[in-house]
DNA sequence: CGCAGCGTTGAGAGCGGTCAAGTACGGTGG
DNA sequence: CCACCGTACTTGACCGCTCTCAACGCTGCG
């Protein structure tokens, strides 16, 4: 796996093929792809749709682990903060993508909306329960698990070894990557996150991370359209800075 | 999860229960805590044993990945390694631990040994072969790479927002902590890594590294024996330090 | 039009990286 | 047991990247 893969993956969360679920509607998780249409039904039938607005939570950090939860339109941030109240951004989620999953008692994990959007929840223990009715959906999470922690590693990487301007050209490309992948054409692309957000995310503070965007603005590798519009001028250019291609290139 | 667990399941990596594995003879893997003597059997039967010396690599970053070891004897480090040469430390493996699994076809990552030690190799097909056979196995897997991928999160965290010698401290405390977990006592410890291998862990230099520990010497929080061991004079500081309890402490 | 939130830009400081000696450990051979 | 040597570790001086603090600008919304 490239280390660009790093973010990308980690923006990927657990699923990533489309799919469509029953009840939710929307395109959705690639944990439902290997199941047949009685599977559907029986997962979609078990489970209810929330509306959330941007900044709600959808659950806290030390909550207890009762659902899981598909994220069907809209755009999520993970987070995990330390008793003296700093905090980084572990992840961000997209439309198909899971939240929550975990064997722990306790969300290890914060998750926010960022935007408008919709959620689907499953009980936990109904889940358990349709582990024990499909089994092949339980070695779908240990997959998405596996790639899961294969970005985690790479983000590690990128964290103890890549600059600042290297962590956010990384950044636009996955995330640039991860819009293509669910569909998105067009050359201006979503920038969904703050300044602050994406600084949280790459360990750096919001002035540094605007810094490496004006700076790749000035070199024409990109161009900004208002607050949240983003298009790639000179993708090679920022794929090369973002991808561990230093200046000691082998 | 605590942050400083951060570093310590990463240590801990996947397989922490102690148990014994037929033919390995050694304690061993947490994998096959809940199995029967049927199936220790069957996969014991089934692994070869291997002798290995320090540098020595278990198997390297794009080797494909036919194989999953347990280390049985002895730590190693997982690495991976950018295009221009750059290079991480992504976590350490000790006695216990499970190298190597992954649905992929490749090795995302690179497994070296740090010192003398033993693994126990299984061919991949048999795996999958034994996860049909006894289904716990499977889950079993799923809830330890869920473990491993919170403990990645913890470290992204630290990369992020530690200072040096806050990750040198927590390196220390999830070190020793580990070790106890294996039955360890006395109060000088084993520090198998040198400064470098730390250093490439925490995202730091090996100076920076050897200089947090002469401060945590000068201040008497630590004593050195020799090059490769640790005693532990104050450990509340060193907790308090590593676990995120900054200036700013809530 | 005015406000609030987000983003940009600048100046200065500090942490950690880099480069360069010098030192201690631990294994090997006499 | 000691001398030797290679490797790892320590320490210092200096530099640069990123953080911090602060002011200003833009954008979208009421």
């Amino acid at each position: 796996m490239n280390p660009l893969d790093a973010t990308r993956a980690l923006m990927d969360g657990l699923g990533s093929e489309a799919n469509v679920c029953m009840k939710c509607g929307s395109r959705s998780i690639g944990l439902c792809a290997p199941l047949d249409v009685a599977a559907l039904d029986d997962m979609s039938g078990e489970s209810e749709r929330h509306a959330l607005e941007p900044r709600d939570a959808i659950f806290h950090q030390g909550d207890p682990a009762r659902h899981i939860y598909t994220l069907t339109e809209g755009t999520a941030r993970l987070t995990r903060v330390l008793p003296d109240g700093r905090q980084a951004v572990i992840g961000f989620r997209f439309a198909g993508d899971i939240l929550g999953f975990t064997p722990d008692k306790e969300h290890a994990v914060g998750a926010e909306m960022l935007t408008k959007g919709t959620v689907c929840r499953l009980d936990r223990r109904r889940l358990e329960h349709l582990f024990r009715r499909y089994p092949v959906l339980e070695r779908r999470f240990l997959d998405l698990c596996v790639k899961e922690l294969a970005a985690s590693q790479d983000h590690i990487l990128a964290l103890g070894r890549f600059s600042a301007e290297e962590r956010v050209a990384g950044f636009i490309i996955s995330l640039v990557e991860a819009q293509e992948r669910r569909g998105r054409v067009g050359p201006v692309f979503d920038l969904p996150a703050t300044r602050a957000d994406i600084g949280e995310f790459l360990g750096l503070t919001l002035e540094t991370v605007s810094r490496a965007i004006s700076a790749f603005r000035k070199r024409g590798w990109i161009r900004l359209h208002g607050h949240s519009g983003i298009e790639i001028t000179d993708r090679p250019a920022l794929m090369g800075l973002g991808s561990g291609e230093g200046v000691h290139a082998a």
